[in-house]
DNA sequence: GACATCTGTTTAAGCGCTTCGACACTTCGA
DNA sequence: TCGAAGTGTCGAAGCGCTTAAACAGATGTC
């Protein structure tokens, strides 16, 4: 194993030097620098983390804690936790993969072991267990999702509430006057997960602004629960022209138990989704999608945590920050004007 | 903060003690493993972990590096990855993430500096550039994916042309005779992905044993390259009743486009998924699949690193161990006896 | 009763790095 | 010309842990 004194040898300097050549923390002449550099490269060195985080007391690692659920759609999931580590490469970190099953434990043991200098938590809950013992560690974290109190803490998420209220917008825009909105499992509204209300209430408030008349249907997102959800909404509500759908699984189901039922989209009917747009191009239409970007999300809250790490590193009080993502809205071939009928 | 000092002082006892109690190296008497274990819990005592991985030479962290391409079923990876991070933890172990992109460059990094005692790698190629890094630095390895030559290291995959085979015995049962193999997108097979081209020889063989005749067309998994594939299938072989789809993109296409063009599933076309149970579960009709479980895969390969580290750290040369895990045959609503015309 | 053996504990060295303070040398301003 | 300030480098302490070696005391052996 090549150490930092095999490199200072080989440099003919100190092994401090050789530290404040890779770290940038003092002076060093250019023709000292480039001499340790050279024999860093030729050398292969890189420094052991172990003794670094030690020394440093920074490991220069952040924790990221994924949901095991899978209500939530698993591509987004992933494709946050690729943006995090290649954001967090950026700024010289890796990325520790914990498991929210682990629970508050989990961020306790992190915390105070060291391992990470801090911990983006996702699938926040609106009173989650987790924020107290947060706070009572000054562990630093970032929140990809807005708990009920974010004080004290750095928050990214989607807008929701301006996506729901943007999928109401089109409808209305297009002439549609009675809407269904198929949201996730009731499991997720009872868990009081934070994006799910934020999307209706987004939604209903814009609606009720734009005198549209909505029904909200939980959905499992199996086939069946779409089929007995249509049904429902169709039997109650059969002037229903305008669908918006937020949990993904439902989505083909939707379309085909539509396309039984005699209806054409979007000629008798407009489907507008809350989904990725990979997702939304995969279905036959190609579907009008209310989207925000994961890979945003997943940057945005590295960065929050960085600047936090930073800020508590020079002993300042880290500044909480607060971003809400604007949601964007793509036209596809899924919605159209209410057809004269 | 709370070191090892802190509870060798509380429980008083030296702070080798409490280091012998907690790792269990040497015989300790039950009256002072009680005081220190009560001292550790009552303080909240969590081990530096950079100290640790300083003082014995290793990091309790194994390093997993996951594709960034998306050509691959996403949930298949997350799963992966979220059983590989509760495998470790149950020995002790946590999982750093790293992504492709780092190429052997990351691997050397994560080796040289000790940051994690082993990785597991996924998306293997046959001839992978990450192979001989491993070798030549002596890190341990597991690899989800069967390389060219796996010589030196422990491998664990699904066993793709036993899958491949039980989708022609399948089909071959129910009186089918000719059959199309809807594919990965050719980039796939370009690439020399071993998984791919395995499920195909696999399926080829027992094919030909079973008198079957067959073509083999690549997707990407686009509605629109599901439809030409389709097309083309239909023109070139008419008499077509079975469908292989190994490309999960393709799945809610096919079905939908076989629908259109007047073919009931499973009364005139048969439908067999490659696929996780949870997706094939997703379509109506449920689809008959063959599976693998993701899980096990994860479980497997943590195990074997574990292993191979427990053994590097006895001084012996570790075990080489390559795994296939045996796929499961699901009979659901989409496959069934060719009809009589 | 002297010696070896076993059990349980402590002492102390050292893992590889960062960083503080010291130092030598140069440059500047008065 | 001298002290002050700035620049570039080094020496050494110390981060919190593990572990080899030493040691103290109990137990067994002849």
């Amino acid at each position: 194993m090549v150490t930092i004194a095999d490199v200072a040898r080989h440099a003919g300097v100190s092994s401090s030097t050789v530290s404040y050549v890779l770290s940038g923390k003092r002076a060093i002449s250019e023709e000292t620098k480039r001499r340790v550099e050279s024999s860093v490269r030729e050398l292969g060195y890189h420094p052991n983390a172990g003794a670094r985080a030690l020394a440093a007391r920074r490991s220069h690692i952040i924790a990221l804690m994924v949901p095991l659920r899978t209500d939530v759609y698993v591509p987004v999931m992933m494709e946050i936790a690729v943006s995090v580590t290649m954001a967090a490469r950026r700024h010289g970190y890796d990325v520790l993969l914990i498991t929210n099953d682990e629970g508050p434990d989990g961020v306790r043991r992190i915390g105070a072991s060291g391992l990470a200098d801090g911990v983006i938590l996702m699938d926040i809950e609106l009173e989650d267990e987790r924020i107290p013992v947060l706070q009572s560690q000054g562990t630093q974290a970032a929140l990809i999702g807005l708990p009920d109190d974010p004080g004290g803490l750095s928050c990214v998420d989607h807008d929701f509430a301006a996506a729901g209220a943007l999928c109401a917008d089109h409808l209305a825009d297009l002439g549609h006057r009675e809407i269904a909105f198929i949201g996730y499992g009731s499991g997720v509204y009872t868990r009081h997960a934070g994006y799910a209300e934020r999307t209706l209430s987004g939604f209903g408030q814009r609606a009720a602004q734009r005198g549209l008349r909505y029904v909200h249907r939980p959905c499992d997102g199996t086939y069946e629960s779409t089929a007995g959800t249509l049904a429902r909404i169709l039997a109650d509500r059969p002037e229903t022209t305008g669908f918006v759908v937020q949990n993904e699984g439902a989505i083909g189901p939707l379309l085909t138990l539509l396309r039984t039922s005699g209806r054409t989209v979007p000629e008798d009917a407009s489907v507008i989704a809350l989904c990725q747009a990979q997702l939304a191009e995969q279905f036959a239409p190609r579907l009008t999608s209310v989207t925000g970007s994961a890979q945003d999300l997943g940057r945005v809250a590295v960065e929050q945590i960085m600047r936090r790490i930073a800020a508590a590193g020079r002993g300042e009080r880290p500044q909480d920050e607060q971003v809400l993502l604007t949601p964007v809205l793509t036209v596809r071939d899924s919605t159209g004007p209410v057809s004269a009928s």
